[in-house]
DNA sequence: CCTCCTATTGGACCAAAGTCCAATATACAC
DNA sequence: GTGTATATTGGACTTTGGTCCAATAGGAGG
């Protein structure tokens, strides 16, 4: 699960803070790739976001601030757990990135087993929610393979209709369910019912109860 | 949904602060309950946790602090969103808060709308997070009035196996295995299949790939 | 000992679902 | 206009699921 090379993004604007935390965290064993500002992270970043990674990020900086990176990310659905450290917060700004789904909020100076304490666990998250998100793309590709009348079918079978229910519901017959139910269960890659619900509700498919 | 009476409970030493807060949250319409400490506090809430409610905490009191009443609570499984207050908190101790479920963590003085919104977004975590309990409890309800051989037949009928499968599985036949599976439809209430895996899915009943 | 609950099985039967093969109609793309 | 994708339906058949009635058997509790 964490075969690809997990990568610790460091943003801050003071330099030496970035070459220590650097030899921190490749004394960890963990790939670095430290930055001064948020917009030299953004630019790499949009060429190249692959790969598992976490940010450690300071909050005050010239240009765009910490916070603002954060929400910037968010916006683009990025996936990268923010790690914040900074000089001078308060609790506003802590509670904030915090309710905004950071992993931690550290103040300076940060003992070293905490900093590495808190990429583990930012780098654990990342995983989870890569293969998290993978399946849920990969379950989203196949409903996008169904044509709109198959999407119709699945959707009144997973809330539980009898075919000839669906057949009404659709205004045409029991037959014809048959046949787009069958292509259902095919393109969605499943050999059960319970299956297909399964996954039907993991992308979110309404799923009132029958009836 | 929100029909039973909200009620705050609110917890500081200083008595001035309680009678000024008391005073605000009563001018919004809610109830309130005012506690000097931890422990008065919880004497009372175990003999009555009912109804939606949130907790208005001060981090820094003499007994139990705030932030040992959440973990109080929380090995509780108390279902009561906390709001903190506090007249000299620090950034770890915000974070720690809200780490571990916390609402919102103000620093004092806090002002009268920061304090009520927080309380209002409390009190519908409380509302959702009780609806939300009160569906899975009903569940479980139904899961536990199932004979152990009911149970076996359910939990491999929502895995996708067909009636055949499930009896080899369980070393008897598919007529038995009818039979029991009727009975499941009829106790956890159902009248699908889909239904049946949806529920089975909220209370966490494994359910891994047919075959 | 008797009774209720649980588990089990059988037979008969109907309803629903799945699977072949085949065919028609429409729409959009090239 | 030719062709591919989609939607539709039919027939025939098998498998699976669901239901009714009926019966046996072991164990717990009164």
């Amino acid at each position: 699960m964490t075969s690809p090379v997990q990568t610790v993004f460091l943003v801050d604007d003071d330099a030496s803070v970035r070459r220590g935390l650097t030899r921190l965290i490749k004394s960890a064993g963990l790939t670095v790739q430290a930055y001064a500002s948020a917009r030299d992270f953004l630019d790499y970043w949009h060429v190249n976001n692959q790969g598992p990674a976490c940010l450690v990020l300071d909050v005050r900086m010239p240009g765009l601030s910490g916070l603002e990176l954060q929400h910037e990310l968010q916006a683009a659905n990025a996936l990268l757990p923010i790690i914040f450290i900074t000089g001078h917060g308060d609790i506003p700004m802590s509670v904030k990135a915090m309710k905004d789904g950071a992993v931690d909020f550290l103040p300076k100076p940060v003992k070293d087993k905490v900093l590495l304490e808190a990429i583990e666990r930012a780098l654990a998250r990342a995983d989870h929610e890569r293969v998290q998100r993978a399946e849920l793309e990969d379950i989203q590709r196949r409903v996008e393979s169904l044509t709109s009348r198959e999407r119709e079918v699945m959707d009144l079978v997973v809330r539980g209709l009898l075919n000839k229910q669906v057949a009404f519901e659709l205004g045409t017959v029991e037959k014809t369910v048959k046949v787009h139910r069958a292509r259902v269960m095919e393109k969605m890659e499943v050999r059960s019912l319970a299956e297909l619900v399964r996954i039907a509700e993991r992308v979110g498919i309404p799923q009132g109860k029958a009836q």
